[in-house]
DNA sequence: CTGAAAGCGCTTACAG
DNA sequence: CTGAAAGCGCTTACAG
């Protein structure tokens, strides 16, 4: 057997042409006698020889893969149904043309900053996938000063220089508030997510405006960090106030979870006497009793279209922002009229 | 500003020594003088000079990335809070060597070995981490035959010629059977997971011998694909079967929490009436109502783990196996007496 | 349409 | 302890 692996001189020398014409085939460069590529072709089967990715990339000055970087609590990030189907996307339009994900999940900002700047440093992967958007992103001034190209999966506060795939909350919070309120609900809370992160913010900000449409203020409003432990202490402090809510809208499924259990730890029924939302459509909340009703997105999509907005931009050095289709609200059994007397 | 990035070359010569110094100082290599090496260093600061990867794994072979190649689907695997602990784990591993973690999400068995084909032919990987290891497992002559090194995560069921990192399950399953019979419980029913997988397959023979070492028999056993959907199924199947059960022992916590909606949705207390055990610990079991008994793991400990032994592996060509401490039975309050009468 | 050669930025024997 | 040079396996102008 061999014990060395081919290389593009073995092909190019089987193939009785000179490796630049084996390369030239293999990266669909035109100019090649159809002929000659048969025979090429050929060579390379009968070795099977691949181009190695390791060689190529030094001479293009291309690693051939996108970074992911994420900085979430293990055990928040696991209660989140949003980032496995997101990468699975990414996946899929990295498969394609050979290339590849690198993950990375990071625990705070030094730790984050610092994977950036390596991955830069060493030239790791060629662009990056920006989650989670804040106010004020610090990963905004990093990157561009590092020159590593980037898409905001999200919409930033402020013209980022990046190409942004967004896809949009509102319409599905706005249609919950909607729902709730065409049931009969005047007194809604709302338990938020992490406002430092965009997401959580405009939920938030959503979930106020849709409300005032209807001239109605929320009864409680608490923001959290997106956990379920954060979600069910929130609930208890929404059932504790003075104006006990009908109806209790959360930013995310995991807190709805949390607050479901809060509520029949409680005695009280879901959704006779409270109803309870959530937010980003987990499989596990349609098999909860009563299954949540809440807003699913198709995060499989945003993570295909990302990576596909960012290959353009790594092709052609620009490319357009994407919107994509909004959530939307999937109506379940966790949300009813309010009890009677409505008071 | 310069608009090239610094060489090696750049440094040597502002260092004023050959690129081979440079080379050595960065790579630990004895036999620089320290007055050189100090030099070098300064020099390479004020450049902002690092190796560049690509450069560096054409020299040495190596990709310096480890690959874990998921097949599951991403809607089974958002609900499961092992991998991203298990992926923070062998984050953890690489990071201060530099190392990084190259992911890959895929549907079927086709894409899967397509893609470790692929990783192997370009070279994406140096190693590859092999998880939900099923029986007669095709990647395990697959991977030979590419040569490309494997650490096992869990004990495969032939003598695989990779290293295994492995975290029994069975301590804690056994314990789950202990505490309910403990408890009183004789008619215990059991949905078990995918058995094409080893850790399935396992976990529902240690269950039937620890029943059988109380003289008891499983009042039903019920194989899934360990989806949400396929756990509510089987707990349907089991409640409607003429024996019915006083526990529900589950192969994993997602099949637990909609097996318990479809207590709760027929009426059915739990405990009071039904006590239920879930398998793996996820953060969301602990916040739902009741909240779910379980049995805990540490995956960021075992991705840990299984990471440096694979990195062992290739840099010293052989690596022992190791067993880690095992999961342990989590009491909450899913779990109580049976019913009375206990008939 | 094809070939010969330089170059990507490192590492690593080999000489001294 | 240090330097000069070959080599990793590709890609890509440049000539013809």
């Amino acid at each position: 057997m061999d014990v060395r692996r081919p290389t593009i001189a073995d092909v190019a020398k089987r193939a009785g042409v000179s490796k630049g014409l084996v390369s030239f085939v293999f990266n669909d460069k035109p100019g090649v006698a159809a002929p000659t590529r048969e025979r090429i072709l050929a060579a390379a089967a009968e070795l099977g020889w691949q181009p190695d990715q390791l060689a190529r990339s030094l001479s293009t000055q291309q690693a051939a893969s996108l970074g992911l970087v994420v900085r979430r609590d293990p055990t928040v990030l696991a209660a989140d149904p949003f980032f496995p189907a997101f990468m699975a996307g990414v996946e899929t339009a990295l498969t394609e043309r050979g290339w590849v994900l690198v993950l990375s999940l990071v625990p705070d900002a030094d730790a984050e900053a610092a994977t950036y700047r390596s991955l830069a440093a060493h030239r790791r992967v060629d662009g990056v996938l920006l989650t989670d958007l804040r106010r004020d992103d610090e990963r905004l001034p990093l990157l561009a000063g590092l020159g590593l190209p980037a898409v905001c999966v999200g919409r930033p506060d402020a013209p980022a220089g990046f190409p942004v795939v967004n896809l949009d909350d509102a319409a599905g919070l706005r249609a919950v508030v909607e729902h709730l309120v065409g049931l009969g609900h005047r007194r809604i809370g709302y338990v938020g997510g992490d406002v430092g992160m965009l997401h959580g913010l405009r939920r938030r900000a959503t979930f106020r405006a849709a409300l005032a449409g209807h001239g109605l203020e929320p009864v409680g409003l608490v923001d959290t960090d997106f956990s379920a432990a954060a979600g069910a202490a929130a609930t208890t402090a929404l059932l504790d106030a003075p104006e006990r809510p009908t109806a209790l809208v959360y930013a995310s499924d995991p807190m709805a979870v949390a607050g479901l259990a809060v509520l029949q730890r409680r005695g009280l029924r879901v959704p006779q006497d409270c109803s309870v939302t959530g937010f980003d459509g987990m499989e596990l909340g349609a098999h909860l009793h009563p299954a949540l009703t809440t807003v699913g997105a198709d995060p499989l999509a945003w993570g295909r279209a990302a990576a596909g907005v960012l290959l353009r931009l790594l092709d052609d050095g620009r490319a357009e922002d994407l919107e994509l289709p909004a959530a939307a609200l999937l109506v379940r059994s966790s949300t009813g009229p309010p009890p009677d007397p409505p008071a």
